[in-house]
DNA sequence: GTTAGGTGCTTCGAATTCGAAGCAATAAAA
DNA sequence: TTTTATTGCTTCGAATTCGAAGCACCTAAC
């Protein structure tokens, strides 16, 4: 019925599997290496690495929840678990009462220091150290490439609401 | 303090970035389709897979869980589950009285083959889609090396046990 | 203005996840 | 054989996750 189904070349199949197993596998080492050394959640290990990056070291939820690809409720419950432990500060914005800007502190900036090294050191391990030069080059460009194409269509992590009253 | 922290390279950067952003959107995308159309987790959909794919159609825990990478208390749920809604079996292994032998049912099979053709679609659609056949093989290429590199040093799922009384 | 719709975030409940601890069977050592 | 360690799985409790629903603010159209 319908239409035929598609089909993955062998290929295709090949590259499907070792890629979402390379990502399991580099997250729950990744995951391990922040909880031991600095309990920090990977997702609360990405928000403070934002953090830290931007510019004024402040963001808002959604843009936050946008950049780690995270629901936004997950993102007020671990925001609220980084503000608890000091690490962030949340507050309205002045531009919109709506918004809330969360920042990071010197405690948070202190964290990250702390569990940095090890993150890269334990990415390097996992994911680079069995890559030539050229591998990781091939690599940055094709997932970028991939990145840009997903990035595109759907809209982001807050699915577009419920256009309920379609009757 | 103690070694000098280490670094990644510019390259090396972009490609874990895109890559941990590859891999959520991809992941988020596939389980929204399990959801709708077979009411799977990825996890389910994963497990009914590769005991569709096992020669007699069963397989061990343990070896589910390390297939999948999964905590084994985990699948232990998820076995549950799909027990529930008879789409595997459930039964202590023959040759060895503490392993639990997972079987796919009829049903499961029928699930499974309802849900693979848009699991197809939409993995072609999100991760292929914007890469040329010599991406595709290189990134088989590279995954396959950097998966066989992982699978080799850490043991697995199950995390050696407390070699508690080391004293 | 005022009203309808859109946006930003949080609260809520349910489902999922993990690690630690526990139980049973097997294997290795003594 | 008895003792000791290992392995396979499940139960337990705590933490995390999500989507739906709700609240407040903001914007645009009237």
């Amino acid at each position: 019925m319908s239409t035929r189904p598609p089909q993955l070349s062998p290929t295709e199949l090949a590259a499907y599997f070792a890629f979402t197993e390379v990502s399991s596998l580099l997250r729950h080492a990744v995951e391990k290496q922040l909880r031991d050394v600095g309990k920090l959640s990977y997702v609360q290990f990405q928000l403070l690495a934002r953090l830290g990056d931007a510019p004024d070291g402040s963001q808002r939820m959604t843009d936050l929840a946008d950049g780690v690809v995270y629901s936004r409720s997950g993102l007020t419950y671990q925001a609220q678990s980084l503000e608890e432990r000091g690490l962030v500060t949340r507050g309205p914005s002045p531009e919109d009462e709506r918004s809330t800007i969360v920042a990071i502190t010197d405690e948070g900036r202190d964290v990250l220091a702390m569990v940095f090294p090890g993150h890269i050191a334990a990415v390097k391990a996992h994911l680079f150290e069995s890559l030539s030069a050229g591998d990781v080059e091939m690599l940055a460009r094709v997932m970028t490439q991939v990145s840009g194409h997903l990035r595109a269509e759907p809209p982001r992590s807050a699915a577009p609401r419920n256009r309920a009253l379609s009757k």
